[in-house]
DNA sequence: TTTCTAATTTGCAACTGATGCTAACTAGCA
DNA sequence: TGCTAGTTAGCATCAGTTGCAAATTAGAAA
């Protein structure tokens, strides 16, 4: 995603309003990593702008989303999250704390279709699941047997 | 998913009653290759048995999948998509009429994570999106230009 | 067969995440 | 300073799913 002052530019380009909601979330989504849900987003912003509605977020997000601004990443739990990373890349999900990390997309092999019947392809994610290391840490506690299979090695 | 036949085996072993209800579900599920939705499945069910609850094919699909007879797909659309198929395998999503056709392993390259920080991988889950072949076909009538990028070849 | 009861089914309430609708509000221009 | 198209916020509503408890029943025991 741009930063906050390309993003103001493109929006008052294509006559769209500079709405201090529109502003804040333009500065809690700049370069955060974290993939963060609607809700989420909406318990800091509140902070920052006590009374914004949870329903501006969703249209604001919607609105980045369409722009190309923001990725949608739904790994099929819970609540959708949004990714101002709009590189190409796939997604590490920690079981345990719902954590997302970027997985660049050199770290695992570009995927495509060798066989199948005639499917055509627009886009490919990959996401792997497994426990990230502070979650592995703490369970330590846990029988040996029951580790998680592959540990990825820098 | 095993066969019916061996389903009702292992529910018997277990104590579980074989109801009219889960034989029904068995029979259906059985070499399903649609990734039917628990929705789309209480559609097929209540032909057969009229009365069947809603309920209860969410209760049935839920102690299979406990039980590690089916697996859960969520490509991110709409309801949980349930799938007998539990043999490693990913999956090919149309984005036009939302048809799920599986991806055989061997058709795209093993993943496995280079980098990263540490995580213990468990699983890896890749979605190929576009268009299957049908939809192609309807889609003429669309600008050249916006085709799908990669037709895959068998 | 009949009886018994733990397992199961069912209906309905409730819940989460998200979107539709629209009256009230406001950024930005005239 | 006023105007107004664009925006926000509140609330209703929706889809998918799960919680709960009363009614039902598979299957073992008598
Ligand atoms: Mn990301
Ligand atoms: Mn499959
Ligand atoms: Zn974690
Ligand atoms: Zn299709």
């Amino acid at each position: 995603m741009r930063s906050p002052t390309e993003l103001a530019q493109v929006f008052r380009d294509k006559q769209l309003k500079l709405t201090p909601q529109r502003q804040l979330l333009f500065s809690l989504l700049h370069q955060n990593q974290s993939h963060p849900t609607a809700e989420s987003l909406y318990e800091v912003a509140s902070k920052q702008m006590p009374g914004i509605s949870l329903r501006t977020i969703y249209q604001t997000l919607g609105e980045l989303a369409e722009m190309g601004e923001l990725q949608l990443v739904d790994v099929g739990i819970g609540a959708t999250r949004f990714d101002p990373n709009i590189a190409d890349h796939h997604h590490f999900v920690c079981e345990s704390c719902q954590a997302i990390h970027d997985v660049d997309i050199l770290s695992a092999p570009k995927m495509s279709l060798q066989s199948g019947e005639g499917f055509a392809v627009n886009e490919v994610g990959v996401v792997f699941r497994g426990h990230c290391n502070q979650c592995n840490h703490k369970q330590q506690f846990k029988s040996p047997g029951s580790q998680a299979k592959n540990k990825a090695s820098k």
